[in-house]
DNA sequence: GACATTTTTTGACGCTTCGTCATATTATTG
DNA sequence: CAATAATATGACGAAGCGTCAAAAAATGTC
């Protein structure tokens, strides 16, 4: 690893600054109002410059996107880390994102805006390689922690061969209902729980249809909540009440 | 209900021709190259006419999502209507939507793309109210089964305060994994299997996690979906087979 | 059928935004 | 300090949205 040139190292200060111009935009006005030379004129470079660091508009936002992925990998590696059951390990991952997710509601719109093939055609594929990447890696976090539950026996070797199905449930569990979180469904009037709350529980059911050890019926769900939040995502918790 | 005049009546077959060439052009080149002029080139007429029909660009691709959403409440309606126990007309929703989706896969995305806030925003008041009932009428159908579910035995009554979080809870799991589907993302070169397998096995294992009988454990889930598909989805089975 | 009035259609136009590229500016080298 | 290379700039062309004054068509009246 040879170290970087100043040129390098303000290159890549100035790609920090204009990321988090662009993030702040997003978050502030949402993905039509952000613009190129608006982001030109908040960092105070020509939109020339811009386009030197990215490619196009969806670029800049998929970039965005892979930090995003970034803190999750963060966050998820936490979760792997957590000094419990595989199951609450598992469940780690999910409530972190969730936390992520309550904190910074407008990042999971912006990945599936991402993924919308429309939007993909206009990405370098340099950003396309770094996001496969990233999602690779995440994945596989996940799916760490159930081939360890099924080593150890708290999921039955049966599943060995359903792994990856039982991250993509999860993974499809989540996304689902955080997407529609962020949407302007008006689900509270529909008569719908908060949607962290339905998701919790949901994803207790589903990992005890797997017959996930322990099951939620051995366990008080909302106390393991509260311990592996306080336990791992203390910092989070301690911005959303400030949002708040 | 007074019987249409010729206005009328030539003003809603204009419409539906609007939205059938926009459709079209929305399955054929995506969200990003439908653009107003070319709907218009596409009908022949002006772009003004478009406009006394639909407020926005955003407008009309809404409206084409009412649509959507009203064949999937035929679909669903279906299944509510099918002869068996209340899990397997609860999966038969499930089965109904995933074969929807693997028909029109666009359809999917144009949904959560027109629940961006961004989107939205240049929506008129009128759609975003059809949306909402019809979103609304959806979600009750499945709701409904669940009830009967609980009236019948077949699901426990300690979960009749859980009705729509159970609902919520299908919903998030389909509309995650369909979306997942629909992206881009390398999901084979992943590891993962076929999402509609995946999505069958965790919609099972989930209601297996609330004990709604009869459990899969006890049942050849892999008929269950043939006989399901054959009986209700006869006709899109048909297409699906054509398409490939 | 001729004229007046209302309704509908049209497409040129203004505006916004993307992305480019010739030119200007700054940095580096001999 | 001049020559050359690297970088930054913003005016500009292209594309698309949505509008509106004017044109065309439909309807009503005598």
């Amino acid at each position: 690893m040879p170290p970087l040139t100043r040129k390098q190292r303000e290159m890549l200060d100035r790609e920090e600054l204009i990321l988090s111009a662009a993030q702040s935009l997003l978050h502030q006005h949402g993905y039509n109002h952000l613009t190129m030379d608006r982001v030109a004129e908040t960092v105070e470079y020509s939109k020339g410059t811009i386009y030197n660091h990215f490619a196009s508009k969806e670029d800049l936002v998929c970039s965005l996107c892979c930090r995003t992925i970034s803190n999750l990998i963060d966050i998820f590696e936490r979760a792997y880390q957590y000094p419990g059951t595989t199951r609450e390990r598992y469940c780690a991952i999910g409530i972190g994102y969730s936390l992520y997710h309550k904190l910074h509601p407008m990042d999971t719109q912006n990945i599936q805006t991402v993924r919308n093939n429309a939007v993909r055609e206009k990405v370098s594929e340099y950003r396309l390689g770094e996001m496969e990447s990233l999602e690779l890696k995440i994945t596989h976090i996940a799916s760490s922690i159930v081939q360890e539950a099924i080593d150890c026996g708290e999921l039955d070797k049966k599943h060995q061969a359903n792994i990856n199905t039982i991250v993509f449930g999860g993974w499809s569990q989540h996304y689902g209902a955080l997407l529609l979180d962020q949407s302007d469904i008006p689900l509270q009037e529909m008569g719908f729980d908060p949607v962290i709350d339905m998701l919790w529980q949901n994803a207790n059911i589903f990992l005890d249809g797997y017959q996930w050890l322990p099951l939620s019926t051995d366990t008080d769900t909302n106390r393991l909540f509260e311990k592996i939040s306080s336990a791992l995502f203390d910092n989070e918790i301690k911005l959303l009440k400030q949002a708040v």
